[in-house]
DNA sequence: CCAACGATGGGCT
DNA sequence: GCCCATCGTTGGA
């Protein structure tokens, strides 16, 4: 059996249909995190994704096995992450932009500096810093520690958009929310 | 070698 | 809404 099925979600499709599928899933690292609420779909033929130019020492494990991480530095501040999709090669992920925070609330606050909820986990920076996100997790299996990924439980209605800070196609609608969440980075129109 | 540029967030007007 | 910190990565000279 495929180890590219976690939390019921399989990695080797297409990055919108993964990131449409995380919605609901909940995400921790070391027993910190919650549920996501907010995901961007990235793929190799997409001018806003950084596999787009094709492999480099910073990207390699976008183009790694589906079911790991990529871990990037953004504004040479905040630590991205990203869930790898499609088969090994090709380059796609899944960016990670909110959780709606569910485990180890103190310890995020005590990274955040900061204690509303609201604002733990509201962005892939703010995600990152409260779940302690650095390189080190990069390119790391999703399907051992310090991760964790639990499937949804139910239904959930997903609002979807164009992704946000991106220069380039800035139309394609690959932003996927929990529609009326209270922990997305922004609303959705 | 080096300049330009971020898949951002926080603070201030 | 505007400004900017901060630094790794990239791509062109």
């Amino acid at each position: 059996m495929s180890c590219h099925i976690l939390a019921g979600i399989d990695f080797s499709a297409p990055s919108p249909q993964v990131a449409r599928r995380l919605i609901g899933v909940t995400l921790l690292v070391n027993g910190v995190g919650g549920r996501i609420v907010e995901v961007e779909a990235y793929d190799r033929e997409d001018p806003a994704s950084h596999s787009f130019s094709g492999q480099t020492a910073r990207n390699f494990a976008m183009f790694g096995p589906p079911g790991h991480a990529y871990v990037y530095l953004s504004h040479g501040i905040h630590w991205c992450l990203n869930l790898v999709c499609r088969e090994e090669g090709h380059g796609a992920g899944v960016l990670i932009r909110a959780l709606e925070p569910l485990a180890g609330l103190e310890q995020m606050a005590a990274r955040r500096g900061l204690a509303e909820a609201r604002l733990l986990c509201s962005g892939p920076g703010r995600l990152g810093q409260a779940l302690g996100v650095t390189r080190e997790l990069n390119a790391m299996a999703l399907d051992a520690a310090p991760f964790e990924l639990l499937p949804r439980k139910g239904r959930v209605q997903v609002a979807v958009g164009p992704r946000i800070g991106i220069s380039k196609a800035v139309e394609v609608p690959w932003r996927f929310g929990l529609a009326g969440s209270p922990y997305l980075s922004r609303p959705f129109r």
